[in-house]
DNA sequence: GCCGTTTTCGGCCCGACTGTTTTCAGTCG
């Protein structure tokens, strides 16, 4: 997809505009389209091939020169004016900026005064102290910026949405022990359900704001120590993870948690809609001409005053949502509380830690009305896969555990491999023993695009009504997606009925949230799953909904927050 | 460089923390 490429050349220019001092509202020019880009919820080659220069430019940010470079990278895959500026630097010089605590201002000093256009020559300077002495700097500067080295060097970028939220966990655990913290809520991306977190913001509501931060600070999973203010502090976990702490007071609630969720796009344009109407927004609530607070004590006011909709953390994208609350038409999202199933589990019959019995009693606990077992077939010989026999043989035992168990009815299903030309890992007698099929691809994943994609749509239409899984094979942090064309497994899966996956573990959470938007405009079911190996993983179907929830789906457009009834009626089984 | 039921020119989100200053610049979110 083009859109992430040509936010990342955009957020280039704007950092290289930034070294060299040009006009800060055209730097920001640049930001804010590049924003725009990375959230947008069509791909720019499809806006381009329907509408040309004029659609680009109905993109928020978009105007008459940049649609031009953004035809200009669609016609030639490259923009030349950023070339051309790359030029002016020497290539290191971009790493400097990216330095925490480094801005444009000091690399473009320090480039100056001491010719530094490296990570690697920056340190040896530093460590030479030879920093400290041009103006404006200092010793804790120059510290500051072998720590922000240092920082970089260790850090991991972005963390997996489960690892997030345990540790926002447990530091809301310690800070709740505090009598002066009244309210504590974990802000940011994590709140806003994003797919990776690169640092957790913690919000907390006191009038004392000074015990909680010295707590903050002082917690044993702090590492060190980046800031430490009044009202706001800033700490490293041993982990590399960064968290900030911001402290307000009850009548700044909503505004504090509306301004902590982010993102940072739809603040701006929150502050925005203020300013028009002679209004401020600012983290402290919403003030009038006279500075007199007039809303921001909870975070519905923060809409409710603009005229809008409730626009929920997940949406907060500037992804059309404030169209749409502006219109009323904020869908209800799918909630957890709506899932009524899972349709994507293993047990030990292939790669799974518990037996099904297992499996069906965690599931209970849940109070889940079915379940689908999916174990693997034979061409996963890592996980076991079974052959025909013993696939067969399964589904007997399934059948038969479902007569002896009441409460939660257990569906025979497999994971059926698809084979690198489409066929399907399984003979046709036995496919037709399942109750619900799982289709997915474990194997020669560097393909090319119009391979895996025809492999996978002549799949889909060997069984019609089936379950596409993990639909690009991603595993973050770990492995990159297939070439795959999406949008035409989409079509596909229209055309044969077949469901699409939103594979809730946080490593996979694919479908993404783009993705799931356009199934659904599409008309495309989904399915939510937790693909678990062991009765533990069933709970990660939070990480699945929360994705859904990005993708503006209702409870309607996912199966299994269907009763039983209409899932088989639909299903055919 | 974008944008407009006040404007096609003149605006452009808002505030905290740090360090080097002695009133503020740079950076961050």
């Amino acid at each position: 997809m083009d859109n992430k490429e040509i936010a990342s050349i955009f957020n280039q220019i704007a950092e290289l505009l930034e070294i060299k001092q040009d006009n800060p509202f055209k730097i920001r020019a640049y930001q804010r389209a590049a924003r725009n880009l990375e959230s947008l919820s069509v791909d720019l080659t499809d806006v381009y091939r329907s509408g040309g220069l004029k659609a680009l430019q109905e993109i928020p940010g978009i105007g008459h020169d940049l649609s031009l470079k953004i035809e200009e990278y669609l016609k030639t895959g490259k923009i030349a004016s950023q070339k051309a500026l790359a030029r002016e630097f020497p290539k290191g010089i971009l790493e400097l900026i990216n330095i925490p605590g480094m801005g444009p201002k000091t690399a473009q000093l320090l480039y100056k005064k001491l010719g530094i256009d490296s990570l690697n020559k920056l340190k040896m300077a530093a460590q030479a102290g030879k920093l400290q002495h041009l103006p404006g700097m200092g010793e804790k500067k120059e510290a500051n910026i072998l720590r922000g080295i240092g920082f970089k060097e260790a850090s991991h970028g972005r963390f997996l949405l489960d690892d997030a939220t345990v540790h926002a966990a447990m530091i809301v655990e310690e800070l709740e022990k505090l009598k002066e913290a009244k309210k504590i809520l974990p802000c940011g991306s994590l709140r806003r359900g994003q797919e990776t977190v690169g640092d957790l913001d913690i919000l907390v509501i006191s009038d004392k704001p000074k015990p909680i931060m010295d707590k903050f600070v002082s917690l044993k999973l702090v590492k060190s120590v980046l800031a430490h203010g009044e009202t706001k502090s800033a700490i490293v976990m041993h982990n590399g993870m960064q968290a900030d702490l911001r402290v307000v007071p009850a009548k700044s609630f909503g505004a504090a948690a509306h301004y902590f969720t982010g993102s940072k796009g739809h603040n701006i344009h929150i502050r925005q809609l203020a300013q028009k109407k002679g209004w401020k927004v600012s983290e402290y609530g919403i003030f009038d001409a006279k500075g007199r607070q007039i809303g921001g004590q909870t975070e519905e006011e923060m809409f409710s005053k603009f005229g809008l909709q409730y626009i929920p953390p997940e949406l907060r994208e500037m992804r059309g949502e404030f169209t749409a609350a502006a219109a009323g038409k904020i869908p209800r999202l799918i909630e957890l509380g709506d899932i009524r199933g899972d349709l994507h589990m293993h047990t030990t019959a292939t790669d799974g830690e518990n037996s099904l019995e297992e499996m069906a009693k965690a599931a209970k606990h849940l109070a889940y009305e079915y379940i689908l077992i999916t174990d693997h077939t034979q061409s996963t010989r890592v996980a076991h896969g079974l052959d025909a026999g013993k696939s067969s043989a399964n589904l007997h035992k399934i059948k038969l555990a479902a007569k002896n168990i009441s409460g939660i009815r257990l569906l025979a299903g497999a994971e059926i491999d698809i084979l690198p030309d489409g066929s399907l890992d399984l003979p046709g007698e036995i496919i037709k023993q399942l109750d619900l099929a799982v289709l997915a691809v474990h194997s020669n994943f560097k393909m090319p695009r119009e391979q895996m994609t025809a492999r996978i749509i002549k799949a889909m239409q060997r069984l019609p009504g089936s379950i596409l899984a993990h639909p690009t094979g991603r595993l973050l942090g770990e492995r990159e997606a297939y070439a795959v064309d999406l949008n035409a497994v989409i079509k596909a899966a229209a055309k044969y009925r077949c469901i699409l996956e939103v594979n809730a573990h946080p490593k996979r959470l694919d479908l993404t949230d783009f993705y799931c938007r356009a199934a659904k405009a599409a008309g495309v079911k989904i399915a939510i799953s937790t693909d678990a190996h062991a009765t533990d993983q069933l709970g990660l179907m939070k990480y699945g909904v929360i994705t859904a929830r990005r993708g503006w789906l209702e409870k309607q457009d996912v199966v299994n927050t269907w009763p039983l009834a209409k899932l088989q009626r639909v299903c055919g089984f």
